[in-house]
DNA sequence: TCGAAAAATAAGTATAGACATAATGCGCCA
DNA sequence: TGGCGCATTATGTCTATACTTATTTTTCGA
């Protein structure tokens, strides 16, 4: 597979033996110096080795508590999170969008839960609807520190999710999964009937410790996330 | 932050510039030397920090090519597929665990396109109910090789989630999220209405290029699932 | 002028050596 | 016996150097 004394051929080997039960689950594994003794290869090459497979979740690593093979592995898997256009063109769709309200209002209990935020804050509320080859893709269901995105910002033509990547990037955040039923806007915005299931995905977004805005994208019916082990 | 000269702390002054301005998206940021003269450290620290942003999405890196801050970055996030046992115990639940039917029979079309099976191929098929503190908590609908698991093999206090994970662990897979609506013998093994929105995960597992088993989780209503970006 | 071969470049990786750090566990002392 | 502190140990990381590889750019010949 990979030349030998190369690190992907020590993590190759590595797997190998868990999965021939040489190093079976809850067992430990020899330490990185007889490792690289018996590869004949340097040590730093099979720290990166191992180093790899327990960011899989295939192996516990501690200081001085050694390598082991964990008995219930927690895998890793990883999926890729585009902004919405990308993620259509990428399907080999064409992209289109609709901004269907755009309003300052207070935000429903579980959003301001989620944003953490006093109760009078200033909040811009969007509603967009994302289109690929003309049927509905994706609902955008945002909420936005006002000061943040102050009022000149017109998200007539851009998604608020576009223009957050381009000029709020490379902040922290979280994501979850979830199903809901379609409300009765959901549904007509959606073309489905209302109540049937529908794939979201929640994000709340942070800057420097504080939440900046909270987005649930609520998929057409059908729609898959994939995620790759 | 970072002690200065460690791979943290190299990344966290780019995760700075990127976030300051200072290498705008879809620009080229200056070569691994020279970072490694300007910040003090070797080239392999320097290296070390790039390539986790970039495998985050926040940098693309290419040889000869150089470094770039994406124009509309693609980011990953991970989740954590644990046993479901460990799931709900991490919940600080109790975990309950129900075999609702195990025979062989032909698979509905939609698995057998997912295991890319010949069609007479044995199959086991499995239903097991998951409960947190004696609530159902998901529904495990299993369709498995016959000749991975044998009838010998009962899954009636071990199910066979865990059965495979301790038995044929380190296997790869694709994994996806999509959300249904509950049908009669879901609704009333997850104690829920029929047509309600759930989140189900599907699972297919492969061993030497050939799928193993094919799994779908139906959690009860409400549930999430949650990834750190 | 076009295209292929050669040079240049930046990331990717391997190595030996050193030191840092976090657990573990042993031994000492009360 | 019990608890505290220090020695031990395996991983974590940094450095300097060298070589490899993918890719771009340049050069040169047809």
């Amino acid at each position: 597979m990979d030349r030998p004394g190369t690190w992907q051929a020590v993590r190759a080997e590595a797997l190998r033996r868990m999965r021939a039960g040489d190093w079976p689950p809850g067992g430990r594994i020899p330490d990185e110096a007889e490792l690289a003794a018996e590869f004949g290869c340097a040590r730093a090459t099979v720290n990166r080795a191992l180093r790899d497979l327990a960011e899989a979740g295939l192996l516990e690593r501690r200081r001085k508590g050694g390598t082991r093979v964990p008995v219930t592995p927690i895998r890793k898997a990883t999926f890729e999170i585009a902004i919405i256009r990308q993620d259509v063109e990428g399907r080999g769709q064409r992209h289109g969008y609709r901004l269907l309200e755009d309003a300052l209002g207070p935000p429903p209990p579980e959003v301001l839960a989620a944003l953490d935020w006093p109760e009078g804050a200033g909040m811009r509320h969007l509603t967009a609807l994302h289109l690929a080859d003309d049927r509905p893709f994706c609902l955008e269901h945002r909420w936005l520190d006002a000061t943040v995105a102050p009022a000149e910002v017109s998200f007539d033509t851009i998604s608020a999710n576009e223009w957050l990547v381009r000029n709020i990037p490379y902040s922290g955040g979280n994501i979850a999964f979830l199903a809901r039923p379609a409300d009765g806007p959901a549904a007509r915005a959606l073309d489905c009937a209302p109540g049937d299931a529908l794939l979201a995905v929640e994000r709340t977004t942070f800057r420097d410790g504080a939440a900046i805005t909270f987005v649930r994208l609520t998929y057409a019916p059908g729609h898959r996330v994939d995620a790759t082990l």
